[in-house]
DNA sequence: ACTGGATCCTGCCTGC
DNA sequence: TGCAGGCAGGATCCAG
């Protein structure tokens, strides 16, 4: 389920296992995933010392002591899960603290890639669809990569709001939905984040984006609204998915899980949340995708 | 320049 | 119960 908050959610659940440890050894268990695997790739990360683990929009990026960055993509299933060291048990045998090992034995079907660690942690990425993918590349060409270069504004950033917003949409015909789920221009948002911030800054996702702009190219309320909902809505989902990171370790332990309640994402035939708004959420497809909002309290 | 559609892949849910 | 069909949170490519 990544997007952007799913993403940061996995980046602070990793950080601490993966920051400062040396990946010993990686184990692939197919030669690609959306797309093959880089050159070399084994290669190129054994022996390596990670020395922070950022993001980038839908990215992690994983900064090695040798100058390259490992960029990892989770495209619609990518998983991450931490497997704990094995260690002694008190009847002699082994067991593991989370209560799972990670043998070929209990290797799940769609388990393609294992880093392990010299902490004796490994890192497995799972992903059934494969739509995503993991590229390495020179620390210094990162803001020139093609994946890169392209990418609109970190929207949890400084400098999303109601002004830049204005300027990115002025001008386009296409619908608030498709725009918001333009990477080019923000980064980071995806098909559920963009239905939520919509019904929060009461904008339906067929307007316009252009009519955010003003006449004069002055950002208008929806404008500010939007930027403003945007920015709380990946915010507190972050916040939530930080709040059951704690548990990571129980069930399978994968990352980035959380319960956040949507407000109208998934919710068609419902009554809509808003106060006194007396509509009903509705599903409707644009360019293929779901989408979900008011008709009553959303312009 | 913008838009909609097809596409990659597997799993799951629905309806017949 | 079985199975076909549709749908899924991403993102790119292509035709129109």
């Amino acid at each position: 389920m990544p997007e952007l908050p799913e993403v940061e959610t996995v980046r602070r659940g990793l950080e601490p296992a993966l920051v400062g440890a040396h990946i010993d050894r990686v184990v692939l268990n197919r030669k690609d995933l959306r797309f093959p695997f880089p050159e070399r790739f084994v290669a190129r990360l054994e022996g390596q010392e990670v020395i922070a683990l950022g993001r980038r929009a839908k990215y992690l990026l994983a900064d090695l002591a040798g100058g390259e960055v490992l960029a990892m993509h989770l495209g619609m299933t990518g998983r991450f899960t931490i497997i704990k060291p094995v260690c002694a048990g008190p009847d002699g045998g082994l067991t593991e603290p989370g209560g799972f090992y990670y043998t070929a034995a209990t290797r799940g079907a769609h388990d393609h890639v294992c880093f392990e660690l010299s902490t004796g942690h490994r890192i497995v990425y799972n992903d059934a669809r494969r739509f995503g993918f993991m590229v390495l590349l020179a620390r210094s060409e990162l803001d020139s990569h093609p994946l890169f270069r392209g990418l609109g504004v970190e929207p949890l950033g400084n400098e999303l709001d109601g002004a830049l917003l204005a300027r990115l949409f002025a001008g386009k015909a296409a619908p608030l939905k498709a725009a918001l789920l333009d990477q080019r221009l923000v980064a980071g948002l995806g098909n559920i984040y963009v239905s939520e911030a919509l019904h929060r800054a009461g904008l339906s996702p067929q307007r316009a984006a252009g009519t955010l702009a003003g006449r004069t190219g002055k950002p208008t309320r929806g404008a500010d609204r939007l930027a403003g909902a945007i920015r709380d809505v990946l915010a507190e989902a972050v916040a939530a998915g930080g709040s059951t990171l704690r548990d990571y370790r129980q069930t399978d332990g994968a990352l980035g899980y959380f319960q956040h309640r949507f407000r109208v994402y998934d919710r068609e035939g419902e009554p809509c949340p808003t106060p006194a708004c007396r509509g009903v959420i509705a599903r409707s497809v644009q360019s293929g995708r779901s989408t979900f909002h008011c008709a009553v309290c959303q312009r």
